[in-house]
DNA sequence: ATATTTTTGCGTAAATTTTACACAAAATAT
DNA sequence: ATATTTTGTGTAAAATTTACGCAAAAATAT
């Protein structure tokens, strides 16, 4: 016994960290945001940001306060998914943690700004991660996979303004699968969560694409209805 | 500061629990199991099966030690679906509950035993709850729902050999929806999960209901091949 | 016992949704 | 300049979902 110790309890209390998984989009792949450990255990390696749960915040307080401690990143609306409870999965003493995950615009974090040790991974060439953390990410990919189907989370990665193809390579890299431009189009359109951007006349002879965005009033609209955004 | 106070450390930490929102299904309405507390805080309230983590034992064996000793449940397989962690939730001290959803038959519980003071109530009909018991609840059921579509679960609430009509029931009680009877019936049978149970000749005209099981080889390769239980 | 009501099996037509696919103009790359 | 890629637009076929009918058997009521 180090120091000072002076927090005791009758019963041994496990320690709480909250966990990030943070995904951007680039316009072709899927990104996740991780940091450089300076500290041991696992100093050097790579992780999720995140860290210990304070006695007078919530888990989803914690998680912001530590991804912006960490990588600059505010305000971001993080959802819980799921706690880790595997006894030996922190070296140092009982560590149960929860995790959440966020979707970001890429251009929202100074990635490689060396005061933060923030940096962008492609999920095909990730690193090895310190702790369960490659675990914790994999479950989080497939929670994005099984929410977007419901949810338009994706719309977090993308700019205000976006073209139809856009949204569809974001689609595309979030669930790995092909579609039919022109169904696709089809779909998104008939769901009726986008507004057609103002720009071009309606009916102008043009290529360039059309540039549409999210409409959150329509959706919130739509889901009190009961709706599927299913692909 | 009482006791003894034993187990100290530099910073405070939260206490973990585990609890437990139990279904059963009486054939016709969704029940849920809960005890009647014996101690403070709210002694005498009804409350979800759970209690505190050991050091040494994951949230699932915590969940399933908890449920055994205060419901006489054994062996079931919990869910984890949400940790709950509001800074005063329980008025004793900081506490965290990691909760979990389970589906059994109503015949696996001696409730009303009253060497247990577990008892089923209907969704409709619910006591006030301990802590934010309520919310838990609520949530578990949400989740029910939103996962029943996709994983078959809902045949744990069911005998191993059960009418189509009974089948029925049980998703019309779970979701609260009305399904037509000849449509739910080519849907479940397309599905392909469903063994006939052996009894009378096909062909032989009869109104005593076919018997169906639930054939968890058949779902399992329909899993792999990626399939939707919609409704 | 008899009549009434409910449940069960089986099937089909209509409506809706999904899928597959073609072409030319505009924009971009070489 | 020329070749390649991207974009807008639409339709027919296939598959799925929905709505509903009917008569015999079983259960219930009288």
């Amino acid at each position: 016994m180090n120091q000072q110790e002076k927090f005791c309890y009758n019963y041994p209390h496990p320690a709480v960290t909250c966990d990030c998984v943070i995904f951007g989009f680039d316009g072709l792949n899927l990104k996740v945001l991780l940091i450089e450990r300076g500290i041991e255990p696992y100093a050097g390696a790579w992780a999720l940001p995140g860290g210990f749960m304070k006695i007078d915040e919530t888990a989803e307080s914690c998680a912001r306060r530590e991804l912006e401690e960490e990588t600059g990143l505010r305000d971001v609306e993080v959802c819980q998914f799921h706690t880790y409870t595997a006894i030996d999965r922190d070296p140092r003493e009982r560590v149960i943690t929860i995790a959440h995950y966020a979707l970001v615009k890429l251009s929202e974090v100074a990635g490689g700004d060396d005061a933060s040790r923030a940096q962008w991974f492609a999920l095909d060439n990730l690193p090895n991660l310190a702790f369960d953390h490659t675990a914790i990410l994999l479950r989080a990919l497939k929670t994005l996979k099984e929410r977007i189907v419901f949810e338009p989370v994706g719309f977090n990665l993308l700019p205000e303004v976006f073209t139809m193809s856009e949204l569809q390579n974001l689609y595309e890299a979030i669930l790995d699968v092909r579609f039919d431009r022109r169904n696709f189009y089809k779909k998104m359109i008939k769901l009726g969560m986008l507004t057609e951007a103002p720009g071009r006349e309606p009916g102008t002879p043009s290529r360039v694409p059309v540039k549409y965005s999210f409409n959150p009033e329509q959706y919130d609209m739509l889901k009190s209805k009961g709706f599927r955004l299913e692909f």
